[in-house]
DNA sequence: GTTAGCACTCATTTAATTTGAGTGCTAATA
DNA sequence: TATTAGCACTCAAATTAAATGAGTGCTAAC
């Protein structure tokens, strides 16, 4: 069967009103609805088709017909193609230049969550770095020296370093030059063991400090771990009866404060944009019950967005809601942010 | 009237018998659950006087009772006095020594959570510290220089500064060594205008890389900035369903989410335990209702105690949930986690 | 191809009834 | 005087029954 566009019309009249009342939609309701003139009876006839075509279902066999999967599928696709539409009751979202990271993104989750009435959430950046940009070690009291180091990306990482008192300036100075000389611009890969075994011989009694510097240098390294996540409007689930029960709400609150689920969802979505390239959706994503990543989700939409900060600092933001959220809205939001953000660290 | 030892045995088996059951509880039942021998007439004399005192109240007419928060008030009272009971039911709790302070502390909260069967959270150990220990500017590549600051207690503060190019290494080596010597070893309240001023002339030109590494020194300084807050089992209160209708359920899972909220619980926990010196309680404090500083736990029972993290370093540690808790369990997993971290870092 | 008409379905609402745990009071009992 | 048995009464909660109404599929007429 062909989706013709009477039908579509009709499709698109159910999804559209189910977004705005969360109720069954029929046939009587439709036929004062649309605008071209059709009798109950003749859109049951379309709406029988529709269904068996899988775009929409009927919860019990006297009700209305609500959108499928599939059916909020179609209407996403088809939204998103054509492009500035109309937003309405958004307030401005100005995000304010905060002088920690952590602050800015608190902010910018929360005035998703806010402004949309759902779910937000939003990833620190992920910087490409591998390469070791400066290293330095620093008496802080007698007993212990303070391991500088900053990668690619200005990352900066600090690990304090007990020695068993006998370190003076020079060695110190000597160490800091040894380090400097052997790794200074490296990359993960070129910090290999040979390397490691000769600057620890070269360091002589003190390669225990050579070993735990370069075990924090790993760490900083390594991008993963230090992967934040911030979220903000997770009560607002409660909003929409079809999420609110306790099983579900349960499920979907867990999975808000072990945030660490959203680590798939993170990388998909990066993923997902650097080799997309449909520049024109500017690395919007919309994941449809099923379609998500996260099992908890399974009731839920989830539209995730990327953000650029500065050089090559690729973040993910996303707004999670029921499956009749306002797409249009969602979607106008997150692009905002992403500009706003975009501009931010550009000056 | 006065609460005799009968009073007192039949307030208490009121209330265990609702912790367990969470259902109002009538005269009949009690006079078979009570060891003395006491038909339900009697007991309903009792009640009737126990209601009266306040202790107790009857939801509806023709119901049985539940405890008031005066009720809860008591048992926790007496409660509290004899130590040591059995508990039953709770899984060994060992804390894995962790790398990161906010790994261990994250442990710590889920492990309260995962035991009691209630939500839990524990704020960062809030360091005394308001002397400047260590400070150094480096350069880090042309344009930036970093300044690395060391306050007491080891906090790292890291800032990165960008210079408009001239800025040798020989004039870096003059302002480490300005800074160093007027600042070091100084308390904030020392770090005055005046002095400010003063390295500022000195610093001559550079004077706006002074500002904002004397803006950093004070951010590392402040306290209250970095008192984070990890939360574990919100979604527990979905196993109370006195707690679990949306209404309620939302207004506590929003205040887990912007955990601010706790802040006062903190500093009024933390206070409480420095001037309370009642040591055989070790610090630990049950808020009933609207006992409780927190609006929105006006239906639950929160309960804190605080934990010592080598020196000087106090942080506090809460589970919440219904006023109905197993108060018995709760104290005792506090206490648990108190003894191990307290010996964890005093090797 | 479209629509009016009709019998049928079924979640939801409303009302009526039943049940049962619990109470307070009074009078009898120990 | 303290305790208890007995009884009438209350009221939330569960159960049942009936009414409502939005919606459907099908058929025959337009």
């Amino acid at each position: 069967m062909e989706l013709n566009e009477r039908k579509t019309k009709i499709l698109e009249a159910i999804i559209r009103n189910y977004l705005e009342s969360g109720d069954p939609v029929g046939s009587r309701t439709l036929s004062k609805y649309l605008d071209i003139k059709l009798s109950p009876a003749t859109i049951r006839n379309e709406m029988s088709d529709l269904e068996e075509m899988g775009y929409i279902i009927q919860p019990h066999t006297s009700s209305g017909r609500i959108p499928s999967d599939k059916g909020y599928r179609f209407y996403v696709d088809s939204m998103m193609a054509d492009r500035e539409k109309e937003v309405s009751d958004m307030h401005e979202m100005v995000v304010e230049k905060a002088g920690e990271l952590s602050e800015l993104l608190k902010q910018v989750a929360k005035l998703l969550a806010d402004n949309t009435n759902y779910a937000a959430l939003i990833s620190s950046p992920q910087i490409h770095r591998n390469k070791l940009k400066f290293l330095q070690l620093s008496r802080v009291d007698e007993g212990n020296i303070l391991a500088v180091i900053v990668v690619e990306g200005n990352i900066i990482k600090n690990k304090m370093i007990s020695v068993n008192g006998e370190m003076d300036d020079d060695t110190l100075l000597k160490l800091n030059l040894l380090l400097n000389t052997h790794l200074n611009g490296l990359s993960l890969e070129e910090i290999n063991l040979g390397l490691i075994t000769l600057i620890k011989e070269r360091a002589g009694i003190h390669s225990d400090v050579i070993a735990e510097v370069i075990d924090a240098v790993a760490d900083a390294v390594r991008a993963d771990e230090d992967l934040e996540i911030y979220t903000s409007g997770a009560n607002n689930i409660f909003k929409y009866p079809e999420l609110a029960d306790n099983q579900k709400a349960s499920e979907i609150i867990s999975t808000f404060e072990e945030k660490n689920q959203f680590g798939h969802l993170i990388s998909e979505s990066l993923e997902k944009e650097r080799e997309g390239g449909d520049s024109e959706k500017k690395g919007i994503q919309v994941y449809i019950g099923n379609e998500s990543p996260i099992e908890s989700m399974k009731d839920c939409s989830v539209v995730t967005a990327t953000y650029e900060l500065g050089d090559n600092m690729k973040g993910m933001m996303s707004i999670i809601g029921p499956k009749r959220m306002d797409y249009e809205k969602v979607a106008h939001a997150l692009k905002t942010l992403q500009e706003q953000l975009d501009t931010l660290y550009k000056k």
